[in-house]
DNA sequence: ACAAAAGTGTTTATTGTACACCCATGC
DNA sequence: GCATGGGTGTACAATAAACACTTTTGT
């Protein structure tokens, strides 16, 4: 997957065409694990739950599910982000795939590994309270001790997104309609773990022509106020389809 | 896994261990599909095999292998190459897991593709007989009708590997000891999918400080004679390690 | 009046790109 | 002597990076 789902519906799963040479072949237990990624306040912040079983009952963990044979990786990885946020139409994009044996201790499990772009205020208070989630700035992480091999998922996730962040646009995703400038350097700083000039930042931003400037002002951070920018919807497809370099 | 092969043998599967949470989850069919690529004469090459089973039998198609609980998914590609091959220790780079429903059309099947990079030569003459296996230069796939979704497998690879030598050394995997500038440039271009300017491509890899001129010439394909070089091989254990960036 | 964040251009250094001719040799 | 691929340097353009002061306004 790359983008947004594509909406692969199940059919019929292979009534009686099982062949021959597949009858006697091994089986797994596979599970998707979500990197559930959301901007809040000036940093990049991940959803953890609480683990909920032995040997790691109430540790953090990255939220995960098993693979049935009925649906696709993607709409797994979508099925289990809804599962926790209620949101739909989420951009998710597959990381890797962990295989190593004894990469969970008590059960041969093959998972790979999605991350999600999610905007947070809408799930502040609507969170589905089975799985004591919440928000987790992502330079705090290292210190929680997450189960298994989820650190090396979270890794593997940042990553791969600062590697995207180069070539196409990702503000839709995390930021809200309107955003400022600063939120918008901010989200960049925060992604790429440096920061960034606000000079030569605005002028790349503006020369890719992707956001529209509004009359409105944000107000709550500085007396003076700063403008309001949204993106222009098309130029942002544009962009999604044919990328682009952004090298900052 | 990134590189060459950690070396992770199977321990004792789970026995006993079996947490109630696992018992009534679905079990899948697991395999790893390897996208063997080789450098021979101007051209990166592709290792397909005869694909065995109706309803495909006899098309070109991508050697994999079905994954059992007691080895990795990269010992499982590994086992693959060195199945087909004879080749060990390897270099092997995870691609992507395919996990649509219908892929494959008589069975559910999650596939995760490998891309390995192997010396063609050492393989002319001792591919194992039982799989037909032959080398096709990349430009010519296309013509092929590769099996299920081999196609997409194969794009995803060359996309990756693209990506990969801006970022890391890959000669030693795919050239002989001793090569030519030209050489490493056909290499190049054949990955890129486009010619490099001699001149600048010369200076680049010289100011990288990788190769050591030798003394001795390559005399088959002029006249003149070409230099030999060969890489040092901290240089490019180094670069390995730590990267670089090689803009072409 | 002052504190706090917003906004704005220029200069310099570095890097990438384009480009063409002579060289060495085997035939 | 000529055909073939091998080998080499420079000039120009584009891009990235560094950098500091003024503006606005709520308190």
């Amino acid at each position: 997957m790359y983008g947004y789902a594509d909406k692969v519906f199940s059919r019929q799963p292979h009534a009686g065409m099982k062949p021959e040479y597949h009858r006697e072949e091994p089986l797994l237990h596979h599970t998707v694990d979500c990197v559930i990624l959301g901007f809040h306040r000036t940093e990049l912040h991940v959803l953890l739950h609480r683990f909920p079983y032995k040997p790691y009952q109430g540790h953090w963990a990255l939220l995960g599910g098993f693979v049935d044979s009925s649906v696709s990786l993607d709409e797994a990885a979508l099925q289990t982000v809804r599962r926790l946020t209620g949101l739909d139409n989420i951009y998710m994009e597959q990381v890797y795939t962990f295989g190593n044996v004894g990469r969970v201790p008590t059960e041969r499990v093959i998972t790979t590994c999605y991350y999600a772009l999610i905007p947070v205020e809408p799930t502040l208070d609507q969170l589905s309270p089975e799985y004591e989630a919440t928000w987790h700035p992502i330079s705090q992480v290292q210190n929680l001790a997450l189960v298994y091999d989820h650190p090396a998922m979270l890794d593997k996730a940042i990553e791969q997104l600062r590697h995207r962040v180069r070539f196409q646009p990702i503000g839709f995703e995390l930021l809200p309609e309107k955003f400022t400038m600063t939120e918008l350097r901010q989200l960049y700083e925060s992604i790429l773990g440096r920061p960034l000039d606000k000079r030569n930042f605005t002028k790349k931003v503006q020369a890719m022509d992707l956001l529209e400037k509004l009359d409105e002002k944000q107000k709550d951070t500085s007396k003076r106020g700063a403008f309001y920018f949204r993106f222009d919807p098309e130029r942002y497809q544009q962009y999604l389809r044919d990328g682009f370099l952004f090298a900052l």
